[in-house]
DNA sequence: TAGATTGTTAATCGATTAACAATC
DNA sequence: TAGATTGTTAATCGATTAACAATC
């Protein structure tokens, strides 16, 4: 009984949220599975099975209500308080994730951006504070910090991932297009858009 | 002998055409799969694995030769041509792409972007002609493009899709947040930032 | 040759799917 | 009850790893 979420399993639980808060918003009030996993391009045995790990039950004939869904989702999701994240690399891309998260997730903010330019620190940029590189480990014990996101370029995401995890970081969404070298029990995600775009164009050609 | 390429297979095999490259700028001219698999955070008998996929043999005692072995790799991953990609949704995400896009892959290039705002339309950004969404099936015929970055709203996501679909694209790159319908043989490619970083801050408080 | 690395097979592991009993 | 959907087990599938023979 493999009831511990997997890393496949989180990402489609996190999926199932977005969705059904859009259904919320409609004031749908329940929800099949073939419905959400249409919706969520999976098989409907896939999202029983995963409703099965946020520890959900739903009633036979009459689907899963949407709104209690959406909170067993966010106990298996969600740290007890609010999370605060960190972002390292302000550049383009860096400002770009920083618009893009400010004020979209309730229980994940960026509240804390880094960046050696020092032109950059001591300013708020979309809602974020900005402060130099050296500052990290005392704002991350600060704020209590344990997430952050790796937006400088290839070159410098190894050195910086040894200072977050040197100020305390668990939990890493990585940007940079190398494979980080981190202790065991840190968790690195890795985002590459190149490869993305190469899978795309590759698949698109050779189905 | 699955020697068609599979999708995290194609993921890894880019990847290495990455490190390589940087290999080569420092003049290396061989590696070992035990060097390249701690860059790129895999096991060396999956290097050697994907090497075979690549169809290029290399020598024992001697490793891989990094200059053939990315032309390999290139034969593998590239179309004949130069490759060209479009991109909707001028947003700051889509801005930030195209800017990181701009110049970085020699084989894949962002030649033509699409938004409803007529401000956008006939300017050059990043290096890129901006068009009115409109005008996207003329653009995809004359420039031959197959593979298409979805950098809208989620709620416009399916509807871009689809005109997309019809305009010829054969391979999308998506990154909003929903499960996108398309018929079969066409491929999507996601990228969800919001689920990589709750699942980067979930592993990061339970491993 | 001896040593190190590659190519390749067989075993393992985990995730997905199919099938069906249980339930309202 | 009949019908539809859920919960859960067993079977399938694919990807990864471990092991070893082949090679320079």
């Amino acid at each position: 009984m493999p009831l511990l979420a997997s890393d496949k399993t989180v990402g489609r639980i996190s999926l199932y949220r977005r969705l059904l808060s859009n259904l919320l918003q409609e004031k749908v009030q329940s929800v099949f599975s073939h419905q959400l996993a249409e919706a969520a391009g999976v098989s409907a045995t896939q999202v029983r099975r995963d409703m099965m790990v946020v520890g959900y039950n739903g009633i036979p004939t009459k689907g899963y209500d949407v709104e209690s869904l959406i909170e067993s989702i966010g106990q298996l999701l969600d740290a007890p308080d609010q999370e605060a994240v960190a972002l390292v690399g302000v550049g383009n891309l860096g400002l770009a994730i920083l618009s893009y998260f400010d004020g979209r997730s309730p229980n994940l903010k960026i509240t804390a951006a880094f960046d050696n330019d020092p032109d950059k620190a001591d300013h708020v940029i979309s809602g974020c504070r900005c402060y130099a590189t050296r500052q990290m480990a005392e704002v991350f014990a600060e704020s209590g910090i344990a997430t952050a996101i790796i937006t400088v370029p290839a070159e410098q995401a190894q050195d910086v991932c040894d200072l977050l995890v040197d100020a305390g970081a668990k939990g890493i969404l990585n940007f940079a297009p190398v494979g980080l070298r981190v202790p065991a029990h840190i968790h690195v995600e890795n985002v590459d858009m190149t490869t993305s775009l190469e899978k795309a164009a590759y698949f698109g050609r050779c189905p």
